[in-house]
DNA sequence: TAGAGCGAGTTCTATTGTCGAACTTACGCC
DNA sequence: GGCGTAAGTTCGACAATAGAACTCGCTCTA
């Protein structure tokens, strides 16, 4: 049976879905985000099947997240670099950061790692809220309805 | 093969992504968050296998997103209801849905769905920002580093 | 100039996971 | 006693994954 596909749902969250709903596209994503650029650098950071990672790099590229670029001609190599739309998908990476740091380590422990601001040196906590108001999301709140002529 | 298992890495974007990394379980977690409780309310606003749906609310309760209650005894009767745990995942679908909608549609087109603020009616746009600053994130500037003793 | 090495994949096979349909259990209603 | 409903479990066909080996184009070194 074909894997089920919501690349045309009209729910966003479906169609995020399906661009990252397998185990290592988020992965791949965050080694792309920590500046990794090159096939074996991936594959020898994940070490994952060489023919998985080539699909996913594949898929990326071709949802415009990725752009693989010919950065040296004899012999032939390249590399992925982050699009546009790549670099707008670290909110979401950054909100999973904040809720596996928050929910998925035992009682009282903490993950070993954290996010800085690089000039600062400041730590950094992702929180997700709403644009206009500043406000933190709060899902009780919110009601998902039709689009308005001008909304959104 | 065994799925290779991200639950117990370091990195919190790789524990959330064991968590969610598959097609079905960030829907359900919709659903979820859209009201839905009973297992057959579930399966008929997907259509999915009632095998996958039993095994991805089976998860969700182990892991502590979701609280399996019974609210009728004869016959019994069971209901899924987020936990607090649970509802600090809305987040991150929040995130996916701002990406979704900002990035994952044709040009010019849009989402026929949106998200609103219940008391207000006005729609509510999710931003991840740093929650000391109130600066939307920027990867750019950020680097991941260890835990600092009183950081985070 | 033969061979080792490297980057970037592709191909192969065994094992798992997924889909959809049918079946089961436990009860309530008529 | 049979039908309906909630909440699953079981089953078989098919798809996806992991890991290893192989290919291809090229460079460097002895």
């Amino acid at each position: 049976m074909r894997r089920t596909r919501f690349d045309d749902a009209p729910c966003p969250i479906a169609r995020t879905t399906d661009l990252i709903g397998d185990w290592w596209t988020p992965i791949v994503l965050r080694e792309a985000f920590l500046g990794r650029r090159r096939f074996d650098d991936f594959q020898r950071a994940l070490s994952l099947s060489r023919g998985v990672l080539a699909q996913r790099l594949g898929r990326l590229v071709d949802e415009g997240l990725l752009d693989k670029r010919l950065y040296e001609e004899r012999p032939p190599r390249h590399e992925y670099l982050l699009t546009e739309k790549g670099l707008a998908f670290y909110p979401v990476l950054a909100a999973m950061w904040r809720f596996g740091s928050d929910w998925l380590w035992p009682d009282g422990q903490q993950p070993p790692v954290e996010l800085f601001d690089r000039e600062s040196g400041l730590p950094v906590r992702p929180l997700v809220v709403d644009e206009t108001t500043g406000e933190a999301i709060d899902v009780r709140k919110l009601r998902v309805g039709a689009r308005t002529p001008n909304g959104g």
